[in-house]
DNA sequence: ACGCTCAGAATATGATCAAATTACCGCATG
DNA sequence: CATGCGGTAATTTGATCATATTCTGAGCGT
């Protein structure tokens, strides 16, 4: 009786509750209304996503570990408040991986990779048009991610990972006060060296892209 | 029955359960007996550490987002296996940080600062001649974190950490396999950079110093 | 071999304790 | 009399634990 007993209308792979609140989380850092600068609290957590406390916990010290939340001093947690100091180490590091993984994606996306980052890019350019920032913050991540995902790096893949984590709340703000229309968007021109297979056009490229995103924020954020 | 919270960590000042697992945990990983491959338990960690179950949880998860640790589907956590392929994404970024650290700590670095590195360097060189794997294996860490300390660049120095922790069990049971003799230290060509304030030089030591080590774990690994 | 059951380990809950911030109140003072 | 201050009470939040529940894999019987 309990080999299916759960069905209940349990549609998916069931997912440990840690999981999904790591994952909830970590939308709402990268695309939701967690500001920078913004305190966490377990309990808050706890009642608004009808978690325990123990996978709230859970969640919290893995973000803290990835840098996507800080811990000040006494057991306060919060969104981290970008310095320019800060902009300029994630942007060297982003500098020396990024255009790595668009290389070797270089080598080895398939058709399919090909033509899912042009489905990708296309959504990407109707939020942009749209000034739909949500969409573009989401859409541009799906899009590095995937191209991250092809380079089959998956020690870099995961690093970049919690580099976005780390700037993706100064970008969400910085994009929200001056829309969608200044943003970078190198992606037609990976895409292109992607086809043709030219690693050196692609790794320039992504450092176009990331040099833009980052200056972007960069002077952006010191006005403040 | 069990009523002495208070008296219990009399080392310094009351550090959460959580954190001293986390750094037990993470000591033996870069020092201690985890070697990669081995399974590691929260039950087991429960009795061999006397500590309850979610500081338990709470550090693996920890180490897991730091990449020290790696789940392997259901529910089973593991100390790394690295490949090949892991050490060269590793020495990527290696390359493109640790040198860099070391520029902006030749530009800080007070006298007190190179005193300490220096005597740390020091015992480091008693460790080597003396054949100890153990006091090598700390002693180098500690030069290393201390610099990035210098440095004055926390996110780079956290990177760092995190991937110390990836290489760490790998580099632990290659020095132990093949001894102190043979290992690299370019630590003297550092501290003189450091003194003359050159930061090209410090960073082309720190560069040598990165290659040596991370060709070591490379070809050492490829003979398994 | 196949399926079932059971032991053991991981996940999750809620209670309980400790710490810290906030709220509040009386007192002294201008 | 209003106001600021110090200290204590109250509330909020974090940390830990004991325990219940769920899941996995192995052993056992058919």
């Amino acid at each position: 009786m309990n080999l299916q007993a759960k069905t209940k209308g349990d549609t998916s792979a069931r997912l440990p509750a840690h999981e999904v609140v790591y994952r909830t989380l970590r939308d709402r850092i990268l695309f939701g209304d967690l500001a920078p600068g913004q305190a966490v609290t377990i309990q808050g957590l706890t009642t608004d996503l009808k978690a325990g406390m123990t996978p709230v916990r859970e969640a919290i010290r893995r973000l803290m570990a990835e840098g996507a939340l800080e811990f000040m001093g006494n057991r306060r947690v919060v969104v981290p408040r970008l310095s320019a100091e800060d902009i300029d180490q994630l942007f060297l590091v982003r500098l020396a991986v990024e255009p790595e993984l668009a290389k070797r994606a270089c080598a080895l996306a398939t058709d399919e990779d090909q033509s899912a980052l042009a489905a990708i890019d296309t959504d990407l350019d109707r939020a942009i048009a749209g000034g739909d920032v949500h969409g573009y913050l989401v859409e541009n991540h799906r899009f590095h991610m995937r191209l991250n995902t092809i380079a089959q790096a998956p020690i870099l893949s995961e690093l970049v990972d919690s580099l976005w984590l780390r700037f993706g709340p100064s970008l969400r703000v910085v994009t929200g006060r001056f829309g969608t229309q200044t943003l970078p968007d190198r992606h037609k021109e990976l895409l292109r060296a992607l086809a043709a297979r030219d690693a050196e056009v692609a790794a320039a490229a992504m450092i176009g892209d990331v040099e833009q995103g980052m200056m972007f924020i960069r002077q952006a954020l010191s006005v403040d």
